[in-house]
DNA sequence: CGAGAAAGACTCAAAGTGAGAAGAACTCGC
DNA sequence: GCGAGTTCTTCTCACTTTGAGTCTTTCTCG
């Protein structure tokens, strides 16, 4: 192909044994971890502390660990270590899953650099602590990265402009940094491919709450079925026709299950109490709560 | 977590400029190349010509050059190898997709690499030639290997016991090394994890080919109704109802479009000349192709 | 108090699905 | 050449699932 078919001679083959003897390739974990905080999708981000890309916002991450841990072990390290979430005890509630890898060899100016990436759904977590070498750390509304520009339409037959409707956007990111700029704005890019990473993750996680339970992974141990649908809306950015929701969220066998209770107190604006669930134990939804037509994706 | 909290002290960090400094992970990519042969689904597999795992079969890759290519490029750059395709010139009509990464640091005795897994869905190739470093190549019925095993069931309403009604397995790999044992049999396991990649590689196949037009990618430029049912049985390892096949795959909407033109010849076993069809333009199949019922999966 | 909002149950029409049947076209074996 | 067996393709029928809308009840807010 490019000669480099001298890449497979026993001499060269066998130099693998020799960790140190061929230019060598970093490997990085990259964490997109998503939550939910006043019904919007945010994505924790660090202001990178060093170079490159200094003082610019990145997913967080780290280097793994050679020999000593597997990918997962050093996402959740890398998780912990950066969300302050590890005492709080509630990393036990954080789905994790990986998301691919990413090893353009231009990636990182300073060597090749493979970064394996994770998602993490989270439920509502104190504000970030910048852990590490970060400069900073904060919860950002994805909307500001998201190309597809997923805001809450209302969905088709949905007469009334609520407060779903295309509103303004919610309040700015809560930063550990107060010098922070908020990131987001026309020259804020993320570092390295990181705009890459997190769309890839946006994407997979709106897929994946179609067919899987991990809407509830955003939620508390008890939650309504309207705050499953925020959820939802939020990461759809669409806002789904309240009935039909809670007809098919009921209907799908082991996706909630009742507690028995009510709701302490209703939602903000009124309306009854509304009844409580807990995750079911399906692991796969049958059938899948599909996303409204997105005719634009199919072609 | 460990007193590896060091990992981020600005000493650690910037040694991370020079890339000799550390413990190194190599990387590497292996690929699941599926394919159809005689109606069978086929994996590719090699011969491992060295230590470790010598004369052990195992999924094809190799090292990715450091600097050199994207992981993408590499595994392109191993499946090109390894089918002996490049000339062939039937690579384009390859799907190459990323999988997953495999890191966990013992997987290999000799050091910690990180393997980045891809799957490629290819149409019937020619027989495998051994190339670079391995000592033989096969493409092998991924049935020997499925612990699913997926052998095609009659669907639930099937009166009849057809050809498919779970008979005998079809013929043993055609191999370049006319000694090597049938992979597949008891103490025969994959080298390394490749038993998970490849198993990996399966779930993903049968789950993509529900939403994505991708089972076309199995079959040549123009193929049939009921070639395109053949993929999807041998992929999920059921039959399916041809009448109701037929009527889904004609209405999702850029799934298949007409040629116009008649399969020369009918199939094997008569019946009338079958209408020829190219794959459409859809990059989603909606609405999607589910599988039957697989309650199994859902707990 | 009345307006507005939410929870939840309901109705109705449209679309999609599994199962079976049937006609036509073709292969074999005899 | 004939009949049995296959396959392709189209239909029918019953059933399920879906989107959209309505309605009642329970609550908050001004």
């Amino acid at each position: 192909m490019d000669g480099r078919h001298a890449g497979h001679t026993e001499a060269e083959f066998l130099a693998a044994y020799d960790p140190r003897a061929f230019d060598p390739i970093a490997v990085t974990v990259d964490i997109v971890v998503l939550t939910l905080r006043q019904e919007v999708l945010h994505v924790l981000l660090v202001r990178r502390g060093g170079q490159p890309f200094e003082g610019r916002w990145a997913l967080p991450g780290g280097f793994v660990q050679a020999g000593r841990e597997s990918l997962a072990e050093a996402a959740a390290r890398e998780l912990a270590e950066e969300t302050g979430l590890r005492d709080a005890g509630g990393l036990d509630r954080v789905h994790l899953e990986q998301l691919g890898s990413y090893g353009h060899p231009d990636r990182d100016p300073r060597m090749h650099v493979v970064s394996v990436a994770y998602l993490a759904f989270a439920p509502d977590l104190p504000d970030a602590t910048a852990g590490g070498d970060a400069a900073g750390a904060a919860w950002v509304p994805v909307e500001r990265f998201d190309p597809d520009a997923a805001r809450p339409r209302p969905h088709a037959g949905d007469g009334r402009n609520g407060a779903h409707g295309g509103g303004p956007v919610r309040p700015s990111p809560v930063t550990t940094d107060p010098d922070a700029n908020a990131p987001g704005s026309e020259d804020d890019a993320l570092a390295f491919d990181h705009a890459t990473i997190l769309a890839d993750g946006l994407d997979r996680a709106r897929a994946k709450i179609e067919y899987t339970p991990l809407a509830t992974a955003f939620l508390g141990e008890e939650f309504t079925v309207g705050q499953l649908r925020g959820v939802y809306e939020a990461v759809w950015g669409r806002s789904l026709h309240a009935g039909n929701f809670h007809r098919k969220v009921l209907s799908v066998p082991g996706f909630v299950e009742s507690t028995g209770g009510t709701a302490s107190r209703p939602g903000a604006r009124g309306g009854p109490r509304a009844r409580l669930y807990r995750a079911g134990d399906a692991r796969l939804l049958h059938p899948a709560l599909l996303r409204p037509e997105r005719e634009d994706d199919v072609r």
